[in-house]
DNA sequence: ATAAGATACTCAATGAGTGAGATAATGTAG
DNA sequence: CTACATTATCTCACTCATTGAGTATCTTAT
């Protein structure tokens, strides 16, 4: 309405676009979930299962998902009962377990992202490889931001 | 690995940024939920209320969120009981529900969104008008492959 | 050894979500 | 105007994920 010169780049309207993305990934994720007989927390926990870089444990997965330990034993339980996961005790701390991920998981998890890669492809073709760049550093500048704003201890 | 030519711009690295982000998103979402006395189901419902053109329905919101119509029932009891948003009866389809915001719904969404405006703005601040202008471009892309995602019957 | 701290699990209680069915208003025939 | 189908919301008994306090096990420091 105001201050609005030429494009649709304003603050109001990133926001919005960043929220409906992130609402219609949840959708999905929810929809696929129901699918497949699991929990809106399962996937969320086998997709972060997966990403990490080395197993996690049960206590840094109850950091990311901003769960209770017993909602991740819980959780834990229903992966592993389900074939996704395996719990390893470590060999030198044997208090912290480490969990692995089995077959069943990469099988679900490539389910899951086969659609979702699709679509994002079809948008990466759409755009010349600076502007990917562009929109790269954008979005890890988000995530930076995002990531300091966990860590903040709040305004309530 | 192979086919990166000059960036962080392949497929894999992309779908890894959207995913972060909708993850910190979340998490930020859910830790906001638990200050405030409410839900992740509650703060999603709220967002997409205030995020309305009009006055959204029961029957929406239960698309929107894909929950039951007894979930969506008993979540706008919550907001409703908790003062952020008053029922009202259509005049002209009186079987239908328009669900209003009240002051309280908008004061949480401010609270809710204040830190996440300040990130998002700080992010904008540095990019140009053009780079933001292909950004936004991609950002709708992307929402619209996603609304696209999620009309297909999915492959199961 | 002993105490203190960390990590994961157990379990009773709570309550969000499900899903079939009730309720009520509207539209459409005959 | 009466019957039938449709749409929109709500009700309610049940399920099961989550909470939160407490327990068990292991590590580290004194």
């Amino acid at each position: 309405m105001n201050g609005d010169r030429g494009g649709d780049t304003d603050l109001r309207s990133f926001a919005v676009k960043l929220r409906r993305m992130t609402a219609e990934y949840n959708r999905i994720a929810h929809e696929f979930a129901a699918d497949h007989g699991l929990h809106n927390t399962d996937v969320q926990a086998l997709i972060m299962i997966l990403d990490a870089p080395s197993p996690i444990t049960p206590g840094r997965l109850r950091e990311e998902l901003n769960l209770t330990s017993g909602a991740i034993t819980a959780c834990l339980d229903r992966l592993e009962r389900a074939g996704h996961i395996r719990r390893v005790r470590d060999v030198h701390d044997r208090r912290v377990v480490h969990v692995h991920y089995l077959d069943a998981a990469k099988d679900v998890a490539a389910a899951f992202f086969r659609p979702l890669a699709r679509s994002t492809d079809h948008v990466l073709r759409r755009f010349s490889p600076e502007e990917l760049r562009t929109v790269a550093a954008f979005l890890d500048a988000v995530n930076d931001e995002l990531g300091v704003l966990r860590a903040t201890p709040g305004s309530t």
